[in-house]
DNA sequence: CTAATTAGTTTGACTATCAAACAATATAAA
DNA sequence: TTTATATTGTTTGATAGTCAAACTAATTAG
């Protein structure tokens, strides 16, 4: 049987590859719609806070958000109990957009699990569940 | 228990920020690196098969070709049966560096399943290469 | 032999990224 | 309380990655 290791990276590879088109199509780059995305699943987050989620600086992110905002996707958001921060927020517009991402995201589980049974299904989902626990 | 979508993509997730992390380390971007992997696993690979395992155009890979050579790589061979085209290859360096790259993959794998018995491991593998067989 | 196709390069425009310097605010220490 | 230190976010300057489109050289089809 082949090696776990470079299955697991073949893996990941097809993820990304599957990702990165379907952002595309959206009109979006990768990094905007991940973006996005950590703001979607994350009410109420800070610049700081989605710094780290990303692993960029923040200085990264401040242009990231100026080009989300004059997309009018997010918003930042004045915190009254620090007034150095913000609340980053979606839009309407933003909102709509997240949550087609993360219909796509369902639909990519459902077409990659196609060929399991539901059995199947479940134990790939505990051992994930299992692996996800150890970070 | 949660859905098998998000836990999949968190699961990239984590993958992507790991490989990201490690990559920085030696120095390269990630880019790069994911296209030495691509050099490195493919003898003989041609410019044109290598945009197409990374999805992006030609003119792209030109500078980033233009890029790992300088760093002393990769170097393009002349392809006598088409003079078109390039044979890219790994250089001592390189191939040290991807082979260096290849073992971080494993260890990445090692403690990804450390709380996983060999049983786990092995039906983990096999959903795997069924879920790689689809694509 | 000419026309169409293919492989790779170049150019121009935009996005992503970091490091470092900076401003404003908040927290700790005196 | 006043001062020193730390934190949050912005700006600037440099480098890398990306695409589309125009281009060159070589191959293949008619």
């Amino acid at each position: 049987m082949r090696d776990l290791s470079k299955n697991l990276i073949e893996f990941y590879d097809k993820l990304a590859s599957w990702e990165n088109e379907t952002v595309r199509d959206s009109g979006m780059t990768l990094q905007q719609m991940h973006t996005l995305d950590v703001i979607g699943s994350n009410k109420g987050i800070r610049m700081k806070e989605i710094t780290e989620k990303l692993g960029i600086v923040t200085g990264t992110l401040t242009v990231m958000i100026d080009r989300l905002t004059k997309l009018e996707l997010v918003e930042r958001v004045v915190n009254a109990n620090d007034k150095r921060s913000f609340y980053i927020e979606l839009t309407e517009k933003g909102s709509k957009l997240y949550q087609e991402h993360a219909h796509h995201h369902d639909m990519l589980a459902e077409e990659l699990t196609h060929d399991l049974n539901s059995e199947e299904k479940e134990i790939l989902n505990k051992i994930i569940e299992k692996i996800l626990r150890r970070f």
